[in-house]
DNA sequence: GTTGACAAACGAAGCTCTTCGTAGTAACGT
DNA sequence: ACGTTACTACGAAGAGCTTCGTTTGTCAAC
């Protein structure tokens, strides 16, 4: 019998902004993350630890408390909250249209033609079911 | 001189939701949305009203008060929210790349066979700068 | 005009998110 | 041992979102 672990909330803004720089350096302490985050937004080291305690709490990220500067983990893989955020997305503002979004994306950002050719691929293998 | 009128800010997910009944059914008053939205969530009429005013405030609706029961509108198109949104999204959570959203669009929802040839008509156009 | 209905407006409470100052605590160098 | 440094933990304040009860205003019918 498997413990059943209830899935995370989704993060709010300022809980993805550190998710992305645990997604980018891997488990970190909170200086690590501090300074990242520190580089485009002044913040104090203590807002970065209080979001990252709670995190924990909310099973966002993991933590490591054996070395005395705690080791933080993201606790999903980052495609799995991707894919959770562009799911919420999809539904809440695009009423399930997936062509919508894609558009959306398109339109709101350039895309090089190696990212087409990645999303061709993409779209070939969805339809051979492999995704 | 134009007026300058700055962006409304990101919708909440309250607002959002009450967007989503703009967009389905045009200008509406207060009544018309609180129907829509009582449907799939118990939901107090005044409630509706308080956040449709805080909506006029922030510029995500327009108001119309000629009748005693005021008519409001979303006030940017539904497209040019979604193309927000997803930018947003796009930057916050996918680090810009467009092939990461759509990948997590494609996975988080199945897409029909002509939601495919749609989106990739989508990405023709796209390449030939039509978009 | 008084009453009843319906609508907007107001005010407050509860909650979450963010931020920061401060206090406690462990490790380290001298 | 002592003071310094580095880190966690705690508490509280401020802002925004949501919710709802209550009040105010308007209109029409009688």
């Amino acid at each position: 019998m498997s413990t059943k672990i209830p899935d995370p909330p989704r993060p709010t803004d300022g809980e993805l902004e550190i998710l992305s720089v645990l997604w980018q350096r891997g488990p970190s302490t909170v200086r690590d993350v501090h300074e990242a985050v520190a580089r485009r937004k002044p913040t104090q080291y203590t807002t970065v630890l209080k979001i990252l305690q709670i995190m924990a709490e909310k099973r966002l990220v993991r933590r490591d408390e054996r070395q005395r500067a705690h080791v933080y983990a993201a606790f999903r893989p980052r495609e799995w909250t991707q894919r959770q955020l562009a799911g919420d997305l999809l539904q809440r503002a695009f009423g399930g249209s997936a062509k919508g979004l894609i558009l959306g994306a398109l339109s709101a950002r350039k895309a090089s033609p190696e990212d087409l050719a990645e999303i061709r691929g993409l779209l070939e293998k969805y339809e051979k079911g492999d995704l």
